[in-house]
DNA sequence: ACGGGCGTGTCATCAAAGTGTCACGGCGGG
DNA sequence: CCCGCCGTGACACTTTGATGACACGCCCGT
């Protein structure tokens, strides 16, 4: 999972903090959601499992360190990172957030800069990278390994979205896409930009196809999109 | 990883003991802090996780064998691994302690020697084996025995930061790292740094293989991260 | 205890590479 | 033959990486 679009929940009881965090975090691109209490975050939680949860450690009512002890008895939700905000830390708390078993701490006041870090870098650790290693399509191969393409032993150049473009084709060998799925697949689906630019990007890797000779894999569907040819 | 750049706690309430451990550790190239009891002890994991523990079997309050039972139970900390230190060895204690989930003991009083081989036995136990001695590609040899790296008989000379990195893309030749990843890899999950660090150790790097001309082993792979030529 | 290196992380700046949009022109199908 | 669709070069703007500078912290020897 891309950090970047990561489903982000905030339970802390002062809308102000709520309001700082998640203007923060959608500059960043996160989906982020508020919760006042504990009870707002468990039914936010319900409606839609958030990737990781910011979590006031002082707040009326439920505090913030029952509440990890309830959602990691429960199997559903034991798995979500929880990471603590904080005002003071004191020894005794953070031997408390330990073994409550929360994934870090954050204590306030933080920069937004390094609210982000800390929230990538526990996605990181909990979430399994995905690898694929290689594509193959004709004589040429997609190494993501390396990330870079050779036909016939050659290097091929190319920007990084034409690498994604090529990518994408070559995992869907002989399938024909419009313009707007190819945006959707390529430059994701909160990309809103013009159709026609597809057609440059088209270009431009038709040309870093072309020493090898086969930039007619990319062929045209007119009146509809493009498509990559099946080499099966 | 190196047993060397171990990150080593040592939990024990004395701190005669722990500043004699301290000295003898540091002395072999670790990294050490010193906790004087359970609660220290789990506030400086929280802060910065070791690499493994050396912990006293009696101590006042939360005994060494309780903590181990803690860190045991919480996941972020279960994996690491830990020494117990101990006056008295009966039976029953050493069933206590395997019970516990301790990788070995160490009976006092211990000389530096002993204690620094047996940590070094347990990190290569745990840690996936690394230590290879020599690690080669096209004219460069890194020695992690002798901690220097070698190109055509002349020796390169750069900082901590740099030999890890390089160790890391020579065990590691062809693939392609983001800098998140490299920033995993090499500093560690636990550390929280801007992205753009790892350029500048990067170009440390190169600088400290320019001299032998292998500056160009280290290449930019552009929108994605860094890749080391793969010299097989 | 106290400077002085050394290593390290961050920032500002510059140059290069990549990206999105447009306009023009050719080509093909109805 | 005409219209619409696509290929293509140009271009302004943005993003990204290399690099030098700098400040801070740590350890060492005096």
């Amino acid at each position: 999972m891309n950090a970047n679009e990561a489903q982000v929940l905030v339970v802390d009881d002062e809308s102000a903090i709520r309001d700082m965090i998640q203007f923060a975090l959608r500059r960043a691109g996160m989906n982020v959601e508020g919760a006042a209490d504990a009870k707002e975050a468990l039914s936010r939680i319900s409606d839609r499992k958030p990737d990781i949860i910011l979590m006031d450690w002082m707040m009326p009512g439920v505090s913030g360190i029952e509440l990890t002890r309830r959602l990691r008895k429960e199997p559903v939700t034991s798995d979500i990172p929880i990471i603590m905000l904080t005002a003071k830390v004191t020894e005794d708390d953070k031997v408390a957030g330990l073994e409550a078993g929360t994934d870090d701490y954050i204590i306030k006041p933080f920069s937004p800069r390094e609210l982000i870090a800390r929230i990538n870098a526990v996605l990181r650790r909990t979430s399994p990278a995905d690898e694929e290693g290689q594509i193959k399509a004709g004589e040429l191969v997609l190494d993501t390994i390396s990330r870079r393409v050779l036909a016939k032993g050659d290097e091929l150049h190319m920007g990084p979205t034409e690498y994604r473009l090529l990518a994408f084709f070559m995992s869907n060998q002989g399938r024909a896409y419009s313009r707007t799925q190819l945006l959707d697949h390529v430059w994701g689906t909160n990309a809103y930009l013009e159709e026609r630019t597809v057609d440059v990007h088209i270009r431009r890797l038709r040309k870093a196809l072309q020493p090898a000779g086969l930039d007619g894999y990319v062929q045209t569907v007119r009146g509809h999109g493009y498509r990559f040819l099946n080499t099966d």
